[in-house]
DNA sequence: GTTTTATTGATAATAATTATCATTATCGGA
DNA sequence: TCCGATAATGATAATTATTATCAATAAAAC
């Protein structure tokens, strides 16, 4: 329950690696940080796109393997939506997302975890239930606001239209 | 709240592409009764397998494409899970999922949609929500079965190496 | 420092899905 | 019933995300 900061949470992560016998790269390092302080969900590509200016040469196999030993060793998630590329997760602790339906960003939401609802599964299906996903989708705030001004736009231009009769 | 047949569905089906101006075909007519049929949740290329001795020339595309546009009426709806490829699910009514790790199964279960997470999601975020997709994750009851004889399995052999000393 | 071997980076391979387009078949109307 | 406009099909190329391969490089234990 306590709050540790960013580079307390680097110092474990780093010392969790150490433990598994994984060596400590600078473009693994960059990686790590770089997941460990964004709030945005990167994909596989954003994340070798926002590097490549310090480190030019790193191949995009590279952010690929470290993204999935980092995970394997519980230090990041992937979310996978629909159609487009894995999204990863820094932030480790239980939470739920909110993605926008019109821009594609995802939000955090904090909301206990609904075992219930696995139980409930397991009650109606057999199954020994481990976990869950769930994801909301609906429209960010900013989306809501441009589709307002545009209606706005929309009811005006109508006006002006009707009154040149 | 009506239980229909399945030559009932069917029969709404195939009307409601003729609404949208979309024409029948005996390659789309199958997809759809398939879907409609089914308890699987397959992916496309199940789908193309199984009709292929029906259908021997018929097109991966034309899968596809018909997927796509049965969707896009509203006939069913894909089901994206991690990796691997989408799937399809013809049973239109609200339901949750629970899908095994060991084996990919997927099974349907019966739950009332939780919209109150939804609006939870609204209050903490600002979004305006509509919906929500929520999986849970397990071993299904054949695979546990065969996890319980593997490790009953285990025991005797590892009880017959003892007595060999 | 030397040595071991995990890691990198370049690139090929794979897999799911979409795009292209010439040929074919549906279906409403003559 | 036949016809014509055009939607749909099937073959195949293209695209995209991801994984595999492997020689060269660089951690880090000694
Ligand atoms: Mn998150
Ligand atoms: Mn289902
Ligand atoms: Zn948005
Ligand atoms: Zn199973």
């Amino acid at each position: 329950m306590t709050d540790l900061t960013l580079e307390e949470r680097l110092e474990e992560a780093v010392k969790t690696l150490k433990v598994r016998g994984v060596r400590m790269t600078p473009q693994r390092y960059a990686i790590l940080s770089y997941l460990l302080e964004t709030r945005s969900h990167p994909t596989a590509d954003e994340i070798y796109k926002a590097l490549a200016d310090r480190f030019p040469s790193m191949s995009v196999a590279t952010v690929y393997n470290n993204l999935k030993l980092l995970k394997e060793a519980g230090l990041v998630r992937e979310l996978t939506f629909g159609d487009q590329a894995s999204r990863f997760d820094g932030q480790m602790h239980d939470h739920y997302h909110v993605t926008c339906i019109v821009c594609g960003r995802i939000d955090d939401f904090e909301y206990p975890p609904m075992r219930f609802i696995e139980k409930e599964a397991e009650r109606l299906t057999g199954y020994a239930t481990a976990e869950h996903r769930m994801e909301v989708y609906g429209i960010c705030p900013a989306c809501r606001k441009a589709q307002e001004e545009a209606k706005q736009m929309a009811m005006v231009t109508a006006k002006a239209a009707g009154n040149e009769h």
